[in-house]
DNA sequence: CTGAAAGCGCTTACAG
DNA sequence: CTGAAAGCGCTTACAG
């Protein structure tokens, strides 16, 4: 059709202001002090022009392209989704961009993400990778200038980069003492995959817990969920089946885990609450849609992806105010382990 | 630690090698006739000095980004991963990048894709968008250059975009003309969201196949599921229950819709194959997994991903070879309609 | 409060 | 087969 127009510059509106491309400039980052009427006359023009500011010029210009790396493992968990949003609403905020990057928990494909983000000049990254060992995940975090990890507990970054981790422990204290409170005494934990930090942090927490009351874990019940979705969790609590009448407690390691079991106990008619009570971790929507209602461990995941970014836009401006911040989560109580 | 070391430019790599800026840009692109040891002394360099191309230097020069969108509406199903890996592919064999853009079926995100994309100044686009309405996809297509369309089938975008669509009508013939073939005659179609174009393009396909060999679909059975997943699937069935023992033939939307049928079917107790034939569409990987193995429509979903992106680079290219390229399925027989 | 000019790191006619 | 130089569209000291 109409043949590749030329793009309008920061020239024309230059020209067609009656200023120079400094000037225009100017009022485009908002530097420096500028007569309210030569502002007015240059965003006029961009106006009228149609001006749109070229972010590859930009970017060669200043060295920053304003784009940062969301690295997560899965995209179709609502727990990552959430980080997403709150990590693009954080970002938007800062004129920043965020290219989500989905790994599918494929070490190499994480590998080759930042590679990817590096040969695309991203000021920096947020990674979220509960699995890829600390001897992986620490070159690529070394070489990358500004880097900020969430969940990588117990990996010492030092200042490599920043991190956010949630306090596992801590949470999964609350889930036990709750049971323990309302008068459970047999508990098991319904882990998420054994490779996964968190995992072990929240089965840390729950023995912990447990010991601290003077109880403990019975090691014949414990089991695992790979992956620690709703079917993972079904099967999990399907393989308990025998000992299932000996236990009163779930302490699952998310919600999805969580509904699960809630299904498997369901078809094998265990009542829950009445029968054994069940938590789940992170408060995902899903844990209203259940039946019983989940009580949950909240888990801020869309504060998680702000504070990321956010973080992550220190260590770009050289501040690094904060090393680590630590999440605390909150004890939703519902139905399920009322 | 190490302070912002200056990057190593091409100049560097020139005055290593002593030659010019020309001659290594020439190398680097393979461009125009080099001696044989002066290239290899410029790419001795390279190794050398460490060497990465800056892209958005290159990018400014040249005008081109090698950035390739992919906009879908769902990353959590295989079919459109596949495609994804397919474009991928494709799109590193010439040296792009694809920077996948997840919808969530979201028409404003869809969008805001397409902003997004134009502001990082992406060379071209593929978009799969089974739902957006033409009038809201049409000016966007229009505004953008270089795009395909993946199953946007029906809308006619004559030059503005190269289109890829599946011969849904086709595929669906091949499915009922094998059950009919097997003896099967009252069939229903289980469908997608009514606001699918290919769930519409499909079930016209249903419904001439069945009239053309002098049958009809009973109206009072057609259900659709929304959305087009496995409970979906399962639900529609579910709802179907009273009469689903006059129905010998579910043809289903997809897949994942098949798997929900036979589950629903298993509770029920009403035997696959022998009760029901049911087919499905796309043969993805639950496909096989599933008991009764599913007879489906095998669609070449990494091809269709790899066409996109070769159609795309044409059009950047400027050459336009195809306007619009027409898939075609192919029926996979196994236990479920044997 | 505003400009002139150099520079970011490449590519590409144009010469030779 | 190789170079010198201009240009891509911005930003940013440095002056005034």
């Amino acid at each position: 059709m109409s043949r590749p127009t030329r793009r309008v510059t920061i020239a024309d509106v230059a020209s067609y202001a009656g200023v120079t491309k400094t000037t225009v400039s100017r009022v485009l980052n908002n530097k420096g002090e500028l007569s309210p009427e030569t502002r007015a006359r240059v965003l006029q023009a961009v106006e009228h022009l149609g001006y749109r500011r070229s972010r590859i010029a930009r970017s060669l210009a200043t060295d920053q392209t304003f784009l940062l790396g969301l690295i997560v493992p899965s995209i179709s968990s609502e727990f990552f989704t959430e980080i997403a949003r709150g990590a693009e609403d954080a970002a938007w905020e800062n004129e920043y961009k965020i290219l989500l990057c989905n790994t599918e928990g494929d070490w190499d494909r994480e590998e080759g993400m930042f590679l990817f983000l590096e040969d695309i000049q991203a000021d920096g990254i947020v990674v979220c990778s509960p699995r890829l060992p600390e001897d992986r995940l620490m070159p690529l975090v070394e070489q990358f200038q500004n880097v900020v990890v969430v969940n990588g507990q117990g990996i010492a970054w030092r200042e490599l980069a920043g991190a956010i981790e949630t306090a596992d422990a801590e949470g999964m204290q609350l889930a036990v003492n709750h049971l323990l409170a309302s008068g459970r005494r047999n508990l098991t934990y319904v882990g998420g995959p054994p490779d996964a930090r968190v995992s072990t942090e929240r089965y840390l927490g729950f023995v912990n817990a447990l010991e601290a009351a003077g109880y403990a874990p019975n090691p014949a019940w414990h089991t695992t969920c790979h992956p620690a979705d709703l079917n993972g969790g079904y099967q999990a609590v399907r393989q308990l089946k025998h000992v299932l009448h000996e236990i009163d407690g779930l302490v699952c390691f998310n919600d999805l885990v969580a509904a699960g079991a809630l299904r498997a106990c369901a078809e094998l008619g265990i009542r829950v609450p009445d029968d054994i009570a069940i938590t789940g971790c992170d408060d995902i929507q899903l844990a209203t849609l259940v039946h019983p209602q989940l009580t949950t461990l909240q888990t801020p995941k869309h504060e998680i992806g702000a504070l990321a970014v956010k973080m992550l836009l220190e260590r770009i401006g050289g501040q690094r105010k904060h090393e680590t911040i630590i999440i605390h989560q909150r004890l939703i109580i519902r139905e399920s382990a009322p």
